[in-house]
DNA sequence: CGGTAAACGAGACGGTACGTCCCGTCTTCGT
DNA sequence: ACGAAGACGGGACGTACCGTCTCGTTTACCG
């Protein structure tokens, strides 16, 4: 029985691809989006345009296969103990997270581009579906440590908060400072009686 | 003393202007936005590029005038007597307008190029900025009326209205029905107290 | 008995007239023609762009009036009484007045339009017609004196003083020096034997 | 030693140099010459308007370029033994090529052109006194074999021909026949003596 | 160790939208 | 009615990117 050859020829250079990462998150950090073309990252990078097309469909998904590679240190999920502090810390370290003058035009970015190519819409939909699992858990284990009624509205608890963090971003006009997240979760711990 | 001639040669041409607005409308409602161009609004106009660029400095900044000007026919603030029905009412039709099929695209692309260009961001918070009031208006009436107390929150419920129905506009993650309208609104009255 | 009236309102501006004919000589003078637009004409004479469509077909047009106007200072036609003589000023005269560098480039200009338009081409060839026609009537006088031979080929011999000269200024590959014109007018005297 | 590399990349595309040529040529042969914009060349051509603008810096450049490539079938230099042969064969081709209605009109598109752009006036001259050296070696060759005298005004007699030619080509008021080209070359072997 | 195949940096290619410029016409108001 | 001012419809310009396609070189496996 004969064995199909799996693989012949050169491999992929993990150097040019750490180089086009850096050099995406370089340019979209300082530069307006659509000043960023994939000529410039590639020159940016030391690298070809084809090396680029042959891994990545878009620039924008280089940048979020970057921003996704930063992501493994992700923010742990808080368990002290009650509902009121896990939340607290959550959503005062994810606004902390998006604040940041590093990460917040990249996240603007990506809401931009998503709204114009549906493939960056389902893998930023991935990016944040992620996250509100997180905060979901953290509101059901209250509800499984009785502190909250079992009818309590996660979902809804879970839209605000992303939602206010993002119009904040998108519209810049709110803060997102640890005292907007701490009235933030004070209001919802209200709703949530 | 001799008065300055105020303005001299041929005046902007209304028509020009209602029908470069009316061609925005018509192909950012069927066409994909990249797709849009401001030759092919001109043409759909019959109207010169220069005009084009004369008296708009983007295609969405056109889009945006064109928006506003359908928006005079502005969603009136309602006054029943009551907060409770008052937000109700005024969520639910915000909601409507936001979720229609012919609205929500236009909306989307509008706040995708916001995040490049400060020019339209800035634009896009004036539009948004008159209906934060309206609300907000909505709000402070139950404040003055004694339903409310004095310290009540009245940006940040404003804030969570407009920031869920954005939020689930761009991310597509949730639905802007009536019934979803009649829950946020419940959830704010709760925390309202 | 009542009198049809001839013409009502006013009446052509000379002053606009003359202002855009010495606009446009200063304009040719000192730009490359394609930079001299009408607006710029029109501007630099303080008239609208209206009144000069009015009353000329296009820009060069202009250049040409201005032209014919300045060349109302015609060169008279030398009479001294020797072919040899009056050919010698005559031929000196004419390159003397093209070299200069302020009718050269105008000429040039004219020269190449008139490749492009044929009314300028008519206008032009009427212009350089009449001078044809004085250097014409000076080589016949000398056939009519007896110095030249009555099969003397006139039109070859004009034609070769303004071909050199046309030749010289368009491609500027040669002088159209006092001396240059001295040679060419020896030449063409052994010529004509 | 190290060779440093000369080139990477792709290299310029000679077929689509060639196609761009041959479209110039083929519309300018046909339409008039401001009717003939880069992009129809592109166009008929089947190339980028970007690849264009790579290589040449106008369209009249192009059209240049075509007219040296196809001279190159150059019109071979004379040598029967005469000059009185030579020079009136000469003449006779070098009338007869200019006259024809294929390339009659292209020669005055240069010439037009060369007086507002000084790249393509230095191009001209390099394209015409290749040509003014052919005759000049023509002549000189006389005087070398005796025929003429080693004073004989070479230069003067290469600028006549070439200048009657030019002359005829763009003001259209004399022939350019072989009739024309013997009265000329005869006019001019009187003058050499 | 020599052959073969894929990936590499470089950059030209066909294509398309951009924003600017000028054309010649039309409109407004003032003389 | 004429004149200056200037907006209009139209269309070519030259530039910037797009994503694809050669180039010649480098790297890695496989016989």
């Amino acid at each position: 029985m004969s064995q199909q050859r799996l693989h012949t020829g050169r491999r992929r250079n993990e150097e040019a691809r750490q180089a086009t990462l850096a050099a995406a998150l370089r340019l979209f950090a300082e530069r307006r989006p659509d000043e960023v073309t994939v000529a410039a990252i590639a020159a940016e990078a030391g690298v070809g345009k084809q090396t680029i097309y042959r891994w990545w469909p878009s620039k924008y998904a280089i940048l979020l296969e970057a921003m996704t590679d930063l992501g493994q240190s992700e923010v742990p999920v808080p368990d002290t103990g009650s509902v009121a502090a896990d939340l607290t810390e959550f959503v005062t370290a994810t606004f902390a997270g998006a604040r940041s003058a590093r990460v917040a035009p990249l996240l603007r970015v990506l809401v931009s581009e998503a709204q114009r190519d549906t493939g960056i819409h389902t893998m930023l939909r991935e990016f944040t579906d992620r996250r509100r699992e997180a905060l979901g858990a953290v509101v059901r284990r209250g509800v499984s440590r009785g502190e909250l009624t079992p009818d309590a509205p996660v979902g809804l608890v879970v839209d605000q908060v992303f939602a206010v963090l993002w119009y904040r971003l998108l519209f810049d006009n709110g803060p997102l400072s640890d005292t907007a997240a701490r009235q933030l979760t004070d209001a919802l711990l209200k709703q949530l009686g």
